[in-house]
DNA sequence: TCTCGAT
């Protein structure tokens, strides 16, 4: 009932509107008048009546589980203005339970209540059934660049980790290297710097965490009892929350039981007790730009230490987005000179501009390490572009998941609001959606993807936050709702499905209007994944060529060391998704 | 446009 006080008339009308209470209409917005309240502002109880017309299903009674942002737009309201709502932050989503009140949470202050304590071995080593296919990974290609690389490790025990390490590493279910791991163990044990080229789901995390660990436990590297400056050895950047939590909990893992602590910082979450984590000890620190120069700017993070700079999903970590950021890390006091530190880079896409603003955070004497996906794995998606235009859209994704029923379904869009939006719009539909992006509150980001992981929403509405990295089992179909605005975030995108031998389906919305810009390099990566190209969007390909000349979408990924003299030497080894071949060059178009 | 600190 407190609950229902807070919630201003704009929402009240909102929620009639979706309720489908008679009289209500949701785009009028400053027309008080007219709109005939069936909430009303003293009652709570009309809440429970009207829930059932609103795609409820399954989970206790009373909760919601279709999730729109708790910040939305109000459109154009009665102040006058659009845009986004920042003043009401409390998730009023939540419809109270029956009996008492637990569990509802009201009001902005939502205190975050972390997961139980790490202690808990089976907690820890829980993890999602893996779908990896080992015998596929030795037909993966390998190429390393640059000068005298170490000699590749074959197995687990040639990594010469400790015996908790190992013991760790056989727990958690790792069998034999994946090809990242192989190459890149030796070449961070080494002390190389590292720029890596693979997909997330190869076992990249393995491979910049276990040489990392190993060499601080060999190093006697213990945690340092409470204090109020911790000095981390190693830090791992990320560019969204999710994907650091997901770090954090592989390197909790490869941990566990040793001297060694990790801990995770990231916005979202009570800054206090982030902070109270980190100074209970801190060897590595995983967090997102912004809350790790947070508490580094606080001085509760001393960086004279650091030893290890690990930057997964690099190229984003590079970008106009967090460049600025991560320029002000590596400036930050006591950050040592990148002579001084070893610098690890990691990810699926490099496009050659960042590949060379990369140098400024690497030796000169840094590794390339491209690890191409040979066929099978990666043409194990499917991808289908479909024609459509902006309004068939939302009928279009209906018949779509159809024909999906209960499997795992990725429905990737553009804006906040329209994730929003389309949530909505497929609760009503009676189809079990959640959904996720930056402006939900953390707690329902992580029950977003709880429930979607489990199972219980089949599908998840996304904007890019979920693009990458995220390592999702068994998610079968990803929808580009809208299509992204560059290649990159296509490959990163459809990469979410067909994992390590699982087969998967993406189908994208190709509207012309807006996407023409993307139609060549999109025509490039499908023929290199022997994918079929309708001849529609190979005409536009075509055409839209020919009349600007010029694409500015046409930057393209690459796996290739831009070292070796900036063109592609080496015809690389079988088209795959994330390959290069179908990108490399522009002639072919001339 | 999206991500990323709270205030």
């Amino acid at each position: 009932m407190e609950l229902w006080s807070e919630i201003s008339k704009d929402q009240k009308k909102f929620l009639n509107f979706l309720l489908g209470n008679s009289g209500s209409s949701w785009n009028s917005g400053g027309q008080q008048s007219s709109f005939k309240s069936s909430i009303n502002d003293n009652e709570g109880s009309s809440w429970k009546s009207g829930s059932g017309d609103f795609g409820l299903r399954g989970g206790k009674r009373g909760e919601l589980l279709c999730a729109v942002s708790s910040k939305w737009s109000g459109g154009r309201g009665s102040r006058g203005r659009g845009g986004y709502r920042t003043s009401f932050n409390s998730g009023f989503f939540f419809f109270p339970q029956e009996g008492n009140g637990d569990g509802v949470t009201a009001g902005p202050k939502v205190v975050y209540v972390p997961p139980p304590p790490p202690e808990e071995e089976s907690s820890v080593f829980a993890h999602y059934e893996t779908g990896i296919n080992f015998d596929k990974y030795d037909d993966i290609l390998v190429d390393v660049s640059g000068s005298n690389s170490p000699k590749a490790i074959m197995t687990f025990e040639e990594a010469g980790l400790c015996e908790s390490l190992s013991r760790n590493v056989t727990k958690s279910g790792y069998v034999k290297p994946t090809p990242v791991q192989k190459h890149g163990i030796p070449i961070i044990s080494a002390g190389r710097d590292l720029m890596a080229c693979a997909q997330t789901g190869s076992g990249k995390t393995a491979a910049f965490l276990l040489p990392i660990l190993q060499q601080l436990m060999s190093d006697g590297v213990a945690a340092s009892k409470f204090s109020e400056v911790q000095e981390p050895e190693a830090i791992i950047v990320a560019p969204t929350r999710e994907l650091i939590n997901q770090i954090y909990l592989e390197a909790r893992k490869f941990a566990y039981g040793t001297c060694v602590r990790p801990v995770v910082v990231y916005g979202g979450i009570n800054t206090g007790y982030t902070i109270r984590e980190v100074l209970k000890g801190c060897n590595v620190l995983c967090g997102t730009p912004g809350r790790l120069l947070d508490i580094i700017g606080r001085g509760k993070v001393g960086l004279s230490k650091l030893r290890y700079l690990v930057l997964d999903e690099a190229d984003r970590m590079l970008d106009m987005g967090f460049e600025p950021d991560m320029r002000k890390l590596v400036s930050s006091p006591g950050m040592p000179a990148k002579e001084e530190r070893q610098t690890l880079m990691f990810s699926a896409t490099y496009p050659e501009d960042i590949q060379r603003l990369a140098a400024d955070f690497l030796k000169t004497d840094y590794l390339f390490l491209a690890v191409g996906v040979v066929g099978g794995a990666c043409s194990d998606v499917e991808q289908h572009i479909i024609q459509v235009d902006q309004y068939s859209k939302r009928e279009q994704l209906l018949e779509l998941l159809k024909t999906t029923g209960t499997e795992r379904t990725m429905v990737f869009v553009e804006t906040k609001r329209s994730a929003d939006f389309i949530a909505t719009f497929l609760c009503q539909e009676k189809v079990p959606t959640t959904s996720i992006h930056g402006d939900r509150e953390q707690r329902e980001r992580e029950k977003a993807l709880g429930d979607f992981r489990s199972g219980q929403c089949p599908v998840l509405v996304a904007t890019s936050v979920a693009a990458r990295g995220l390592d999702i089992e068994h998610v079968q179909h990803v929808v580009n709702f809208d299509m992204p605005s560059s290649i990159d975030e296509y490959v990163h995108r459809i990469g979410r499905t067909g994992r390590c031998g699982n087969t998967g389906r993406a189908v994208s919305f190709f509207n012309p209007e807006s996407d023409t810009p993307l139609a060549r390099s999109l025509v490039k990566v499908l023929a290199g994944a022997q994918q079929e190209v309708p001849s529609w969007l190979e005409e536009i390909a075509f055409s839209a060529h020919g009349t600007t000349g010029f694409n500015p979408y046409g930057k393209v990924f690459a796996s290739t060391d831009t070292r070796k003299g900036g063109s592609f030497q080496k015809e690389p080894p079988q088209p795959a998704v994330q390959n290069t071949s179908a990108a490399a060059d522009d002639e072919e178009w001339e």
